[in-house]
DNA sequence: ACAAAAGTGTTCGACTTACACCCATGG
DNA sequence: CCATGGGTGTAAGTCGAACACTTTTGT
């Protein structure tokens, strides 16, 4: 693949993880380096090569800004606001990305949780904020998505907090339970998990292996 | 705004009309009049201008290729495969359009079914058969595309032949009338209106008369 | 009268929401 | 024993699909 830019056309990532301690789902950023807005933070973002494909820039994005391979990812929106981007780049892919667990975040990557990200570069908390509703949705429903992020096991208080940090309200654990026991391919392992305090939770696992590969383009 | 082409990002519209002759729901499509692929028919598509929207680009594409104007659209998707133009193009911005009714159509102009598009050059028969779906799932719900297609009012008989068309199954008309009663903004005139055959049909009518704008980007 | 087109009514199952109540564990 | 986290049960409401049946027109 030939390295040439192409000048107009970026693709930033939405990288999600879900974070065990804090109980929250966390968005990484990084410091930038560069002009223009040196010295702030913003998603992780490329220029698109020629000829790369979208998930490949993406994955780009993500390792060389975050310092991480992705899980999975997939496609969300193209924003196109003139002046979005003081060098004229106007158009922006952005892509939502589930990135693997760090051991140590380099000191220009930051993670914050997806309701209440600090001010960023560019129109990034717009494309977050426009992009988490369609987030949302996919949660439960889109099985790349829900397994990457929640990994091969989880338990449930895990559930539990990874839909409260994306839709925003704590979600009925009762109906929650409902709702996971209906996902295909998620089973329940007969381990018990303690957490602490509080009675021993069912511990979920996703049982195909194969994931299934994201349709489209 | 300036005129120069970004060079690799292309803009194609899924130009979209409801014809009341045929009683289907036809997509624009226009023979190329220049390489590649010359004298092959294609999506209206243009490639995208620096500074350029996406959605100026796409009225540009119908306009330009199809010679009529375009009542709404909206984002639809992303294809990136490369080689998907020997030109080296390798973006390509998927967009919706409901066009203008056209008076008389150039001869470079043609319209077809939904469901039987001859094949086009490009990938563009794959762009329309990913993305029925997702008009399929605008229909009726998202306002600005249906009330564009079925125009300020319009019979019961072209309600169900617009989602017979883009479903690609004859929907049950009461389910359909109980579907239409419940969308806000849509009344029944107490107009009827005589099909030639048959009992007389209500006419719908939207009455909120301004459009609300796309949310995004 | 019959076919074509339109309209009403009713049922069923799936899913969502809400809420009440029971269970197991640590301190 | 009680706060904390986990789990079950149940009922109301919404929604889509399916189907039976009636009404109004042209031929």
């Amino acid at each position: 693949m030939d390295r040439q830019p192409t000048s107009n056309v970026s693709v930033d990532a939405i990288a999600l993880r879900y974070n065990n301690e804090t109980r929250h789902v966390e968005v990484g950023v990084s410091k930038r380096i560069i002009e223009p807005y040196i010295d702030q933070l913003a998603l992780p973002g490329v220029t698109l090569w020629e000829g790369e494909r979208l998930a490949d820039a993406a994955e780009r994005a993500v390792r060389t800004k975050l310092d991480l391979g992705v899980r999975a990812l997939g496609q969300l929106t193209v924003f196109d606001e003139p002046h979005r981007d003081p060098r004229g780049q106007t158009l922006s892919v952005v892509m939502w990305a589930v990135a693997d667990d760090p051991d140590e975040a380099p000191d220009y990557v930051q993670w914050h949780p997806v309701d209440d990200v600090p001010p960023l570069a560019f129109d990034h908390n717009q494309m977050i904020e426009f992009c988490r509703p369609l987030l949302v949705d996919r949660l439960w429903r889109d099985l790349t998505f829900t397994r990457a992020l929640t990994g091969p096991t989880f338990p449930v208080s895990a559930a539990v907090a990874i839909t409260r940090s994306l839709t925003g309200t704590a979600p009925d654990r009762g109906n929650l339970n409902r709702r996971l026991a209906s996902v295909r391919g998620l089973g329940i392992s007969h381990q018990r998990i303690v957490m602490g305090r509080g009675r021993p939770g069912t511990l979920w696992e996703w049982q195909s292996t194969h994931m299934e590969p994201e349709s489209g383009e």
